[in-house]
Formats: C-alpha cells, sequence, structure tokens
RNA sequence: GGAGGGAUUCCCGAGUGGCCAAAGGGAGCAGACUGUAAAUCUGCCGGCCUUGCGCCUGCGGAGGUUCGAAUCCUCCUCCCUCCA
C-alpha cells in the first residue's frame, strides 16, 4: 500500500533546506513509479561518520517510501576532487583500493540504510571511457559564466587566484552521472547545491527531464564552537579530523559527544536524534528553566547514539566507564599493560615515551614538568625522576591516558 | 614566449650574516576553572642522552663564500602573478 503522494512529499520535505521544485517532485510522485534517487560519496573517505548520517537518514526516508536509492560512489571524480582551491590532482585509486572502499561503504551505509532498495555503483564504470567526443558533448552545456557563479570559483576569481579548467569537469561530471542514471532526484548537502543545480541544466541538454533537488543541512564538526549565540565551525570532515566516525568503539564515540559545546548539542538533537522537534524543544526548555542539567542531556544525547551504531547494552557500559574515569577521575578497568626492561633505575621520561604515552622522550620531560603526570596515584613534577626495577607502576599522563608499565630487572 | 614574485618548524606567516630551535597567530598538548563541556587564564610546543650555559637535526635541493649563513653567490626543482 503505497504512501500517498502528498503524504510523502511531506516526509521528504521535513528537515531538508532546499527542495526544487516541490512541484516537480509531486508529479513524479503521482506517477506512482519508484523514483531514482542519487547520492554521491567521495571514495576517498571510506570512514562514514555522522555527517553522512544525515543525508543518509534521508535517503532511507526516500527507501522507506519505496523508492530506489543508488549509492554512488565517486571514484572517477575523486580523482579531481570538489574544487576548493586547495585540493590538488589526487592519484587515481587502484582496482582494490575502490572495491576495497566500496565494501567498507556497503558494511556501514546498511547500517542505516535499506539493502533491497540500494543500488551501489560507481562512476568511472561510465567516466573513464568517456571519449573526446562525448567530453565535447558534455563541456557544451554549460557557459563559463555560470560555472563561475560558484561561490568558490567566484571568490577566487575576485582574489585572483587560480582556477584549473579541470576543476570545471568535476561539476559537470557529477552532472553526467545524472544522465547516465536517469535521475529523477538528487540529494546531497547543502554544500552540494550549485553541482546538483548544474545537473538539472544539463540533463535538459541532454533531452532528459530535470532531476528534482534535495539538500539537507550540513553537519558541524565536533569542534565547532559558539560565537555570538551561533554555531561556528567547518563541516564534519575527515580531513578535518573533527569527525564521530560510525566505526568508532562505543568508549571513543560516547567521549567525542560528550566533548561538544552546548549549543552543538542542540544542533545534534535536531539532525541526528530520533527525537521529534516537539522533544527536542522540551528539552531545550528544560535546561534554559534549570530543570534538567546539561551534561544529562548531553548523555541522552550520545546514549541514543553509541546504542544506534553499536547496540544500547554498549551504549550504557561506555556511559558507566565514562563516568567512573572522568567523574571519578578512576583509571578505566583495562588499562594497557607494558614491560619494560632496565637494570638501573629508567628514568621516568623514557619509560612514558616508551609506553606510548608521550610522543617522545623530551616530550615526556615537559609533560612531567607541567604537571600531567601521575605514578600511582601521586603527581611527580621532577623530570628526571625514575622507576626502580623489579616493580610495576601505573602512570597516568594527562587526564585519561593510563598504562600499567612494569620494569623488569635485566640481568647483565 | 617575455617580465616579475615566491618556497621558513603541523598550518599561516615574520625574519637580509652572529643575540635563530628561528617573532606572531592558529592548531595541538598540559595545568587551573568546570559538567572530561564550551569560553577564559597560564605554561609547553624538533630530537637525544652521560641534563650540559651538552650534542644532533632544521629554514625547497645541491654546491660555494665566510671564523660564522634561513639570511650572500652559483646551478637545479617546484609554485604563483602579470603581459602575449
Amino acid at each position: 500500500m503505497p504512501t500517498p503522494p502528498e503524504q510523502q512529499l511531506e516526509v521528504i520535505r521535513r528537515g531538508t533546506v532546499d527542495l526544487i521544485s516541490e512541484k516537480e517532485l509531486l508529479a513524479r510522485l503521482q506517477s506512482g513509479r519508484p523514483l531514482t534517487v542519487k547520492v554521491g560519496f567521495d571514495p576517498t573517505a571510506p570512514d562514514l561518520h555522522l555527517g553522512h548520517t544525515v543525508v543518509m537518514r534521508k535517503m532511507r526516508q526516500f527507501q522507506d517510501l519505496g523508492h530506489t536509492v543508488v549509492f554512488l560512489v565517486g571514484d572517477f571524480t575523486g580523482r579531481i576532487g570538489d574544487p576548493t582551491g586547495r585540493s590538488k590532482t589526487r592519484p587515481p585509486l587502484s582496482a582494490e583500493e575502490i572495491a576495497r572502499n566500496a565494501e567498507t561503504y556497503k558494511t556501514q551505509a546498511f547500517k542505516i540504510l535499506d539493502p533491497q532498495r540500494t543500488v551501489l555503483r560507481s562512476n568511472s564504470e561510465w567516466l573513464a571511457s568517456l571519449d573526446g567526443a562525448a567530453l565535447v558533448r558534455l563541456a557544451a552545456q554549460y557557459t563559463v559564466a555560470r560555472m563561475l557563479e560558484r561561490d568558490d570559483f567566484a571568490k577566487r576569481v575576485r582574489e585572483q587566484r587560480p582556477i584549473s579548467i579541470h576543476e570545471f569537469l568535476y561539476p559537470l561530471f557529477q552532472a553526467y552521472d545524472s544522465v547516465e542514471l536517469r535521475c529523477d532526484v538528487e540529494l546531497g548537502g547543502q554544500d552540494q547545491l550549485f553541482n546538483l543545480v548544474v545537473g538539472r541544466e544539463v540533463m535538459k541538454g541532454y533531452g532528459l527531464a530535470p532531476q528534482c533537488i534535495v539538500t539537507v543541512p550540513v553537519l558541524e564538526g565536533t569542534d565547532a564552537r559558539e560565537e555570538d549565540g551561533r554555531i561556528v565551525g567547518e563541516k564534519m570532515s575527515k580531513s578535518l579530523g573533527n569527525t564521530v566516525a560510525l566505526e568508532d568503539p562505543p568508549d571513543e564515540m560516547f567521549g567525542k559527544l560528550m566533548s561538544i559545546c552546548d549549543p552543538l548539542m542542540w544542533r545534534y538533537y535536531e539532525l541526528l536524534s530520533e527525537l521529534d522537534a516537539a522533544a527536542v524543544r522540551a528539552l531545550r526548555d528544560d535546561v534554559a528553566q534549570g530543570r534538567a542539567h546539561p551534561r544529562d542531556v548531553k548523555v541522552r544525547l550520545a546514549r541514543e547514539l553509541v546504542g544506534r551504531f553499536h547496540d544500547p547494552a554498549a551504549a550504557a557500559a561506555a556511559a558507566g566507564r565514562f563516568d567512573k574515569v572522568h567523574r571519578g577521575g578512576e583509571a578505566p578497568d583495562e588499562v594497557p599493560v607494558v614491560s619494560l626492561r632496565s637494570s638501573a633505575p629508567l628514568r621516568l621520561s623514557r619509560a612514558i615515551a616508551q609506553a606510548g604515552l608521550a610522543a617522545s622522550g623530551s616530550d615526556a620531560q615537559r609533560l612531567i614538568q607541567s604537571g600531567a603526570v601521575e605514578v600511582d596515584g601521586s603527581r611527580v613534577s621532577d623530570k628526571d625522576a625514575s622507576l626502580a626495577p623489579g616493580a610495576s607502576y601505573l602512570v597516568k599522563v594527562g587526564k585519561r591516558r593510563f598504562a600499567r608499565v612494569t620494569v623488569e630487572k635485566e640481568g647483565p
């Protein structure tokens, strides 16, 4: 029993930024056939993170409404890199790497997507063999002036910074993917709007009905901060190191989520939580009125997300350990055990470095001098301190790096 | 094809012969404060050890000048801008 088109539109509209256009989309929904919905993913970052899940949840909604989602791995366009002015042409990935990344995508993506309604494709399938004539035809579909409307290009023109010709190919190729797949809808992050619009124009040039466009908000990374009541920060991205990866172990995922600033927590609730808007608003009111502690509300968020990508039991356990280690300052149940050998007293700085708690001996000395090191529960601030052989020590560096260091006597 | 500008420690960016492991900012780490929040303040921020006003590595690459070079000279590599 298919959902009525108007109702489908309602579901699709929820939480989106752009929808071009509702009228066109409604008409396609009314056709009654399953629509082809394309979403592109960069092949160089096989670690999916929470940022990806925003769009993936929207994909899932389409699937639940009976449509087909094409999970398109941009292995060919990945060689170019979406133009940012920074990126260099990337070396093509080997067939093995592509296959491996695709595999990783599959296992991670299906934590959210419905495998039955997902088609996995790679755009090298058709782009790698595109010949000169085809390229000319494609390039003829768009003008330089319109290309320069793109923010990033416009900015570089203004600043007289270089733009390589091949960067123009990225949006064109992405558009060509839509031609090849006869897309009804292309879905992406808000930052993709330009590329998606190019897709519409190019499709028209090929005599196809232009795809509808749906964009969702871009999730800020864990390092985003509040400024003048607004959230300011780069998008979540692996290269910026501000992600919460789906594959992060429970403790790590929990810890990362607890470290976000309060205003960001609401953003995450809005874009990632199962709670509906009203429930989130209620939580927000509770915190504002002092009825709830922000920390507890953040714990709730962290547990929900860890529970979804692992399981509720793991989430509860992670919460417990978090409390013990970070609130109580105790050592976790399992600390790495390191065994070192020495005949004479072993310098503490050296031991810390060898145990992997610091980058180098010099670094360890600095940490000791700044008061970051505890041995068996008491702070050591003498950089020349040493550990006697034949004993075991609990060494703590910083707030949460621990190791059980055993110094074994070494014979002559 | 012609003219000019540039390459500095993780990033940006000072530095035109010794006082430079190299200003300043960012990032990062640590301490204080906390809710392991965030913001703020403070410190650190190449490596090694026999911890010494010690040694080694370091300013695109290779040579050279000099008692001494990130700073001067030569060649090379790469990048950018403008003109055509």
